[in-house]
DNA sequence: CGCCTTTGACCCGCGC
DNA sequence: GCGCGGGTCAAAGGCG
């Protein structure tokens, strides 16, 4: 696709769900990470947004926030996993994917080293998610 | 043969 | 107490 804005948005550490770190406090933090992601108007991205695990769709419902269907995905890799994601297209802007990873992987990451071309760049993308600053780990612009 | 995707229905929780 | 919304699970079909 052509999206090598692949960090156009930036996820601004969580600036939707968290509502920036001003005096947000681990209790009004909870692990929920939300990524806005720019995808084409094909639904393909969002359908296989790959951001680096394997995902298995398990739902599909309509919300009232968006006219848009919302997807529920959980992580295929490994069943225990307690992550979820929930993905969902803007309102405003149907060309835009909104990401909300709920939780944290249980398993390996090197399901990751699927589109990580080096090792060590896994290790500084998980350095980058500890720090609390998403690098954009959304892959979709190298489709 | 295996895995993944899709749709529907059901259930639970919260709010008014 | 009732209603609405959201979320999850399950089953079937299709494709690789």
């Amino acid at each position: 696709m052509v999206t090598p804005d692949r960090c156009g948005e930036r996820s601004d550490g969580d600036g939707e769900v968290a509502a920036a770190g001003a005096g947000v406090t681990a209790e009004s933090r909870p692990k929920v990470r939300t990524v806005r992601a720019r995808a084409g108007p094909s639904d393909a991205d969002a359908n296989h947004l790959k951001d680096g695990y394997q995902w298995r769709k398990y739902g599909q419902k309509v919300t009232r926030d968006n006219p848009y269907p919302r997807a529920y995905f959980r992580c295929a890799y490994a069943p225990s996993c307690p992550i979820k994601k929930k993905v969902q297209r803007c309102a405003e802007d149907k060309s835009m994917l909104v990401a909300t990873y709920e939780g944290e992987h249980n398993h390996d990451q090197r399901a990751q080293s699927e589109y990580v071309s080096d090792a060590s760049t896994i290790q500084q993308q998980q350095q980058h998610q500890q720090a609390g600053s998403l690098p954009c780990s959304i892959s979709i612009a190298g489709r």
